[in-house]
DNA sequence: TTGTACGCGTTATCAA
DNA sequence: TTGATAACGCGTACAA
């Protein structure tokens, strides 16, 4: 018993097993294609095979500084949006053989260049990044060390990067629309503060602009943002009751910005003892297993999430493989599932 | 500019700025009270400071075998559970100095050990484990080669260590118990397809013996446990009909074992056109945010998973730094959430 | 076509 | 108390 079975075999044990060296072993396995006689590639094999050799990850990083590691950060890993994100990227980057680092900002947006320095000492080949927006383009830039970086669903100033994201325009758009159809007027456009989340930016202005678009005489629609904080209740309460005011005879509605939002919206309308749909109208941006089942069921506008995730682990790996186009702007569309909380009655 | 400002500044980077050796600085970082005379040991710090020398996780593991990273085995990442007890593991590992890998098994489960073998190449110092429970201890044992595990909501036949959970009999006692105390007197368990998940078992049991307890004559509580796979509602449906045919004129209700559950049976009920509460009792393990939107609410067993997240990775950091005692099982009480959904009228 | 020898960035052992 | 030097496991010039 010369090897102690506790240590895992390295390449020093294969080559002894198969009686070449240590270069001869590494060559086959990283162009097994040329240079090697037949017979000494059948006994390196062999001895591979029985050892069940796997050469160390991290040996290999440490010398070809490329480690098989992709890094994600998300701004808060509690958000049903970066996880299902999270589920889709580290699905596509294990079957590409990579593995993904987690790092989770929990909303602590000071964490992000850290969390950034952390995924770099263990050199990840890439950055997959859903983060708070708050370091700008040239801080990243230098916390990333030239590696490849994707951004999802959150853009950053000055960074030109690749982005996937749902098209905010088309979603908000298309979910207004959809409220008109429906009868409602008066419209209530609420967000999470917006700060300098591009998201939030992006749906905020798509809605005023879908506004001064469909200010046509006749329609008469109007409508107003508000950012509004996940604890404060009490102003959302207030605006809900403005909206109404403000609606006089014809129907309010609410489009809120993610599924947080709406379940705060949600929340709001139970303890004003108002009927969703009827008393006011509601669609969310975000679908949700539960949204059938609240009321007489909550309108959404579902994102394909999954997609989005796959997509952004897809572009990143391209650009790991050396893909040196411009910087893509991938914009997926939403899809609308109509329910209760907006059919008046 | 005899450095490449494109490269990390290593240890020998540090050790020429300072004039002294490699060895030198290790020792500085390292054991940094013991065996340094004041003034070369400031002269070390100022060395490092100006050059922001991080030392590299990488080689550090390759030449300790040590690496702060914890392996993070879930699932399915699409489980809120495994999501909030993943929170509060990678914020207790990250304050320790630990990053997290992720490997997410999306419910397949023969990639449980396969998850296990990429972790373990990185090094992994230990695991922290919420699988399928197919894999048995023994297979578990070899593919984590030794490192310290902790399994988190399901056991592992074989597997002697530490466990975190939810108090499943008691949750499953007092969720029970409030049915009675509201009047519901025909119960109904609902649980995924219990196969080798341990917790699912455990509440199955605890439901049964609860069962069996109460069973004196002027309680009349009678009750089933009922296996329901995600995408059959057929027989969920046709089980709440003859649950609720048994119940005659008594009230029926329903336990089900965890948040996706809820939400079948929620769907279920909507089927049928009941009301919750009324027609039908209904509480839930796991509670969630949505669930007091639910029609009247939906009353429920919430489990700390926050606090069995940390509490793994506690119990994970201590056996990494050397802790030696006996397997330990930690049994974390749940809080209970009464609604709508439990209240007869 | 194969083997020797060195370096990746650390830590640890041994002298000095 | 400090400094060479040898690993850790791997890839790759270079020499054979």
């Amino acid at each position: 018993m010369s090897k102690p079975a506790s240590r895992r075999n390295t390449i020093a044990d294969v080559a002894r097993h198969a009686g070449v060296s240590k270069a001869t072993v590494s060559r086959f396995l990283n162009h097994r294609d040329a240079l090697l006689s037949p017979e000494i590639a059948a006994r390196v094999e062999a001895a591979v095979a029985e050892l069940g050799y796997v050469p160390s990850p991290m040996a290999q990083a440490l010398k070809r500084g490329r480690s098989r590691l992709i890094g994600l950060v998300v701004a808060d890993i509690a958000n049903p949006y970066s996880v299902a994100v999270l589920r889709g990227a580290e699905q596509a980057c294990r079957k590409a053989g990579y593995l993904v680092m987690l790092f989770n900002l929990g909303n602590e947006r000071e964490r992000e260049s850290a969390g950034l320095k952390a995924l770099a000492s263990y050199k990840v080949e890439g950055y997959i990044l859903n983060t708070m927006g708050h370091d700008t383009g040239s801080l990243l830039e230098t916390a990333t060390q030239g590696k490849p970086v994707v951004l999802v669903d959150r853009l950053h100033p000055g960074l030109d990067v690749d982005f996937v994201s749902l098209d905010n325009r088309q979603a908000i758009g298309d979910s207004a629309s959809h409220l008109l159809a429906r009868g409602y007027r008066e419209l209530l456009f609420v967000t999470e503060p917006r700060g300098a989340v591009s998201s939030r930016i992006e749906r905020s202005r798509a809605f005023e602009d879908f506004l001064v678009q469909h200010a046509m005489p006749g329609q008469a629609v109007s409508g107003q943002s508000l950012d509004s904080a996940v604890d404060d209740q009490e102003t959302l309460v207030q605006a809900l009751q403005a909206l109404r005011r403000r609606a006089a005879g014809a129907s309010p509605a609410v489009i809120s910005g993610n599924a947080v939002v709406t379940l705060q919206v949600v929340a709001a309308v139970a303890r004003l003892g108002w009927r969703l749909g009827r008393d006011i109208g509601l669609i969310g941006i975000d679908d949700t297993p539960w949204a059938p089942f609240v009321g007489p069921g909550i309108s959404a506008m579902a994102q394909p999430t999954d997609r989005i995730g796959q997509l952004a682990a897809q572009c990143l790996l391209q650009r790991v493989g050396g893909l040196d186009t411009p910087a893509r702007r991938m914009l997926l569309p939403g899809l609308l599932a109509a329910r209760g909380s907006t059919r008046r009655q």
